[in-house]
RNA sequence: CAGGGUGUAGCUCAGCUUGGUAGAGCGGCGGCUUUGGGAGCCGCAAGUCGCAGGUUCGAAUCCUGUCGCCCUGACCA
């Protein structure tokens, strides 16, 4: 830095020394807004409580959907699409499902508009029967399987639908709540309990596998507490991430439904002895959540980190073009060297490159890439051109500690680098992770685990601490109720064995009331 | 829906108490200068001051009403 640039620094103060302000530690919730908004994934709109997803964003729901809908394929699921406007009738027909779901239901009753008479519209043509926007659609789909499904060999029955979604909420934040959102929900019907379990935790496991592969998001999968369960689920499955902030992020959900759904629209069927069977039915999903996930479990005080695997570029080709002199040779040799690039594949896929012509000075371009998260920067001029070199920033290292590599070295190794940049990602994620969980067996513990300290912050500032407990729980609703009360901490889940937590094998007591327990749950605060 | 705040240029805001007819920074555009870097200088464009009434010779400023948005709560993928 010249001298003259830090006693500008020096007068103004207001250069900052990261991308992104504040920085993680010193708010949170504001750093993941801004990050949003300067990694240009998405922005608030005119319509209150939704969002406009932009074209770096939107990318990267198109890299989760092609992931998840391979993965839904390859489990036998089919895709469909069933209407956005559910009968308000239907919503009725199961109580607990309209209870969950009925505050935050956003309601068509009219469908025209005439002149008011002051230059204006207003709505006219009262509809007969309301029509609710879908806040989730087991109701249409169960009402359109129940006509599906005659015999026992229409089953099972495998849907899935790539939709948006409704839910009327009050306070939203960008991806993590948002009025209106897209997602994908599977609905599914069996001819027996065993199988509809199975097919529940078939798809949690799908899930699992996809946010840690894709992702590169370690969760814990569990089930839910009956408080926690999702409106007319018998069980509520769920997979769980740790954010930055040691807040829990529920990212993706699966419910085994029972026979609640079936009976309640006639989902039924013929038996091999002719005898009639209530359908045993799930659902499951994930939404653009997802997106707010990876931000705030891969961002830094920069901007966003792009897993490699789901980012809409992976490479980005910053030419070196001042020099007029030298301006067309260096063009021939960026656009060699990404028709080089594309020709290799990462992921089963050509390794996706962008070559950045935007007549921008060199800083703010880079600068640019390194917020949004673009895993690679490769900027070529004069002098790599002259060595055979490319010049490369790695957005997983600082943005000083760039280095030059060999052309063909680097083309060479792409998918190797791609790769252990993905790795790298999830490893540092589960360190952080396994570093926030803590075994706790006494309460007095547990209430300074989540109670924040006196340097956690200043006025107005989100704390950072806590993380994730696991205790002896005995599943008391108005326990867990007053602990959340308490502390505004919850049951992310009861995890499911197996997955390496710690202390999970031994019974023990419950911390709060010495009641006896099987296993342990895992206690967050949650977004 | 309850409590608090706020609406002025694309964005962030100043001006309002003490009415006289609109400002800054950033961004945009252009020029010059720079060039492996979020640079500098000069210039230009851009606002019926949320909306509707009222007071006044005159309203961004005072009064009344109204709408939107933000924060805090209950709810939540």
């Amino acid at each position: 830095m010249s001298e003259q640039k830090k006693k500008q620094q020096q007068k103004s103060g207001q250069k900052p020394k990261t991308a992104i302000q504040p920085t993680r530690v010193e708010n949170y919730a504001e750093w993941y807004q801004q990050v949003v908004k300067a990694a240009d994934m998405a922005e608030t709109s005119a319509v209150r409580g939704c969002m406009v997803i932009k074209p770096w964003g939107y990318a990267v729901w198109e890299n989760i959907q092609r992931g998840l809908d391979d993965m839904f394929k390859a489990t036998g699921h089919q895709n469909a699409y069933f209407p956005l406007f559910i009968p308000l009738s239907y919503l009725e027909k199961e109580a607990q499902h309209v209870e969950g779901f009925a505050k935050e239901c956003a309601v068509v009753t009219h469908h025209r508009l005439e002149p008011d008479g002051e230059g204006g519209l207003k709505p006219a043509g009262e509809l007969d029967e309301p029509l609710v926007v879908r806040p989730t659609s087991e109701m249409i789909i169960g009402a359109t399987f129940a006509k599906w499904i005659e015999s026992w060999r229409d089953l099972p029955l495998l849907i899935n639908q790539w939709a948006n979604v409704v839910r009327w909420e009050m306070r939203t934040r960008l991806f993590l709540r948002t009025a209106e959102f897209l997602w994908q929900e599977g609905h599914t019907a069996h001819a027996t309990e065993k199988e509809a379990v199975e097919e529940t935790l078939q798809m949690l496991e799908v899930y699992r596998t996809f946010a840690t592969d894709w992702l590169a998001m370690p969760v814990i999968t569990g089930e839910k507490t009956e408080g926690e369960r999702f409106p007319g689920a018998e069980n509520t499955y769920c997979i769980e991430g740790m954010m930055q902030d040691r807040k829990a992020l529920q990212a993706g959900t699966s419910h085994f439904l029972g026979q609640n759904f079936s009976k309640a629209q006639e989902i039924c069927f013929a038996d091999a002895n002719t005898d009639k069977q209530y359908a045993w039915t799930t659902s499951w999903g994930v939404s653009t959540r997802l997106i707010g996930g990876l931000i705030m479990t891969h961002g830094d005080d920069d901007g966003m980190i792009m897993p490699p695997r789901v980012a809409p570029s992976h490479i980005v080709i910053l030419p070196v073009l001042h020099k007029e002199e030298t301006r067309e040779a260096v063009l021939e040799y960026c656009n060699k060297l990404a028709a080089d690039l594309r020709a290799k594949s990462y992921d089963g896929r050509p390794v996706r490159v962008e070559l950045d012509l935007r007549d921008l000075r060199g800083g703010e371009k880079s600068w640019q890439w390194i917020k949004r998260g673009a895993p690679l920067r490769v900027e070529v001029g004069p002098r790599d051109m002259e060595n055979d070199a490319v010049f490369v920033g790695r957005r997983d290292r600082g943005h000083k500690e760039k280095e030059t590599i060999g052309r063909e070295t680097f083309i060479d190794g792409i998918s190797d680098m791609l790769a252990e940049m993905q790795e790298g990602l999830l490893e540092r994620a589960r360190a952080h992770r396994d570093e926030n969980i803590r075994i706790i067996d006494d309460k007095d513990e547990f209430y300074a685990f989540f109670t924040p300290g006196e340097n956690a912050g200043g006025k107005g500032v989100v704390p950072i601490h806590g993380g994730f407990a696991m205790t002896h729980f005995c599943g008391d609703v108005a326990l867990e109720e007053q602990i959340k009360k308490d502390l505004g901490v919850t049951v992310r889940c009861i995890p499911t064995r197996g997955q390496g937590l710690p202390g999970q094998d031994e019974p023990g007591t419950c911390p709060f009331n010495g009641q006896e327990s099987t296993t342990r749950v895992v206690w967050a605060k949650s977004y």
